[in-house]
RNA sequence: GUCCCCAUCGUCUAGGGGCCUAGGACACUCCCCUUUCACGGGAGUAACCGGGGUUCGAAUCCCCGUGGGGACGCCA
């Protein structure tokens, strides 16, 4: 039980998910499903001036879009979710029974909260600790001699790092400059000493001595910062792996100087390797659409962003490209993470995409097109649903995005349509007339004498009738009729797409394509 | 600038001393299927950053160089 494997997605809620983040969320969660472990979702908005509780929303919407559930996490609810027992040391209270309150039973998990604002308490503690035993002081420089010594060290070719100052500041000096309203950070005392990392996905990584040096863990204002925070966090809350972007890779000394002065169990850490964009520098906003929203928005299916995320720094063993989610469970693992960084290309998701489309059961993407239909103006959901999916289906072959269904769909939503430039000419064309006349003889005396109803066998009986009375075959036959039909020149098969629109709706479109001046 | 990380087709990657005249996928080109478009099938173009070692043998191991990225915050 207390080998169990805790990951964590820690985000700090300062605008939507992105995908690197979406990436990161992915592999956490495929490990612990892998692992049989937690999966643990942790707000750090120690950030008061970016933090929101908008974009919190916004981004466990996201997760949840992409189909990640959590074990522990804001707003969890407690019943009915396997909650963890806290080392285990507590019964197991059946699901549904458990009251507030009680052990194991807390708002969002048995670590809660899982927001760091509300957990400042909690980091004071800790914090008055080191301050107590000496391995922290409060420092009262200003940000400008700050900025300024920041400045000129990168002048001098050396790493900026806090130079000490105010270590020499007595407690009693301390006292008397807070006393008179001086408000001071608190700064850890950084060790002299290399430390030795061993990353899951890097092997062994060497921090020389000096590398960094003394670090603010208390903001003036009181509260901590994120290098704390997320030691105190992942220690109390267990965390066994962590499993994060290469940016984090630089920060780790620092956290490990952390674990070493409270003396806990380091956990394991796997720093992956980053995103980047087209110019192979990390992906960013200003590289396109980076925000899984942005991507929902613009009709990719979730299992396909999961699909397309999971190969950016990772492979499957089998050396597959497109895997279902379960798949990806079975093979994940830390072993074949990549440690070169990846280009995110978006016409290799495209592509994905439009394999899912296809893949997709039939009922489950039509009832996700809808949407987009019913944004585009066409009132899917008062069509039946049946015709719908059929309809979908003729033309879900050649769709990247969900966005693209309303145009593909127009073929057998729009009876008003006008004509493609290249429909123009088929029209223009000699044979045209001949055809598509006779195309509506045949479709008049189909609905007076059958209805409206036209099965693929009726069409193509009727298609011979115009064949022979109009003399032509081939493309000649073909095109004509398509654009009286559609007004384009391309398609999905007339013998699907006439029974679908049925004889009536067709012999309107035929007329009116005729009428000239109409369209 | 300093430190850290990284380096196989344009891109995602396989490979981890001989199986490599380097495999797959996207993209691109061509062909086939198709009375259209797409889908699908087939073929093709295209890569081990450079230099030194180690070794009978290096894409694979070591060193140096070069290139790229990341970090150097009272952001995370």
């Amino acid at each position: 039980m207390s080998s169990q494997v805790r990951v964590r997605f820690a985000p700090s809620p300062t605008g939507y998910l992105h995908v690197g983040g979406a990436r990161t969320v992915l592999f956490n969660w495929l490990y612990a499903k892998h692992t049989g472990g937690k999966f643990i979702l942790r707000i750090e908005d120690t950030d008061q001036d970016r933090s929101t509780r908008d974009a919190e929303r916004m981004q466990i919407e996201d997760i949840k879009w992409l189909g990640f559930d959590y074990d522990e996490g804001p707003e969890v609810e407690p019943s009915g979710s396997q909650t963890v027992e806290p080392s285990g040391s507590q019964t197991v209270v059946p699901s549904g029974s458990q009251k507030r309150g009680a052990p194991g039973s807390q708002k969002g998990g048995p670590y809660a909260p899982y927001r760091q604002s509300e957990r400042l308490d909690i980091y004071a503690t800790y914090a008055k600790e080191l301050l107590d035993s000496g391995r922290a002081y409060p420092c009262f420089c200003s940000d400008e001699i700050l900025d300024e010594k920041r400045a000129a060290a990168m002048r001098l070719g050396t790493v900026p790092q806090y130079d000490g100052t105010c270590r020499k500041i007595t407690r009693e000096e301390a006292a008397r400059r807070v006393a008179a309203g001086e408000k001071p950070t608190m700064r850890f005392k950084a060790p002299v000493r290399e430390y030795k990392l061993q990353d899951a996905v890097r092997g062994a990584v060497v921090f020389p001595p000096n590398m960094v040096g003394d670090f603010v863990v208390l903001r003036s204002g009181g509260m901590p910062v994120y290098n704390f925070c997320c030691v105190v966090d992942d220690h109390l809350m267990e965390i066994t792996h962590v499993l994060r972007a290469e940016e984090h890779l630089s920060n780790t000394v620092r956290q490990m100087m952390l674990y070493e002065t409270f003396g806990w169990k380091l956990p394991v850490f796997a720093h992956c390797s980053l995103i980047l964009g087209q110019d192979r520098t990390k992906l960013s906003k200003r590289h396109g659409a980076t925000s899984v929203h942005q991507y929902a928005e613009e009709g990719y299916l979730p299992e396909a962003l999961k699909n397309f995320l999971a190969l950016l720094g990772w492979s499957s063993p089998e050396h597959k490209e497109i895997l279902t989610l379960d798949e990806m469970i079975a093979q994940f693992g830390l072993e074949r993470l990549n440690k070169a960084p990846s280009v995110f290309d978006p016409v290799k998701l495209k592509w994905m995409n439009g394999q899912y489309i296809k893949a997709l059961p039939l009922a489950d993407v039509t009832g996700r097109a809808i949407p987009f239909l019913e944004r585009a103006g066409i009132p899917a959901k008062d069509f039946d649903r049946a015709w719908l999916e059929r309809a979908f289906d003729t033309i879900r072959g050649g769709l990247e995005t969900l966005a693209g269904a309303p145009k593909a769909m127009e073929i057998f939503s729009n009876d008003e349509f006008a004509l493609e430039e290249e429909a123009r000419k088929v029209r223009k064309e000699a044979g045209f007339a001949a055809v598509a006349g006779a195309l509506r003889e045949g479709l008049a005396k189909h609905e007076d004498e059958k209805g409206d109803a036209i099965s693929e066998a009726e069409f193509q009986a009727l298609q011979e009738g115009v064949k022979t009375a109009s003399g032509t075959k081939g493309k000649a036959l073909f095109m004509p009729m398509r654009v009286a039909l559609t007004g384009q020149t391309h398609g999905p098969e007339l013998k699907l797409v006439v029974p679908l629109l049925g004889a009536k709706r067709c012999l309107k479109r035929v007329k009116r394509v005729l009428a000239h001046d109409s369209v």
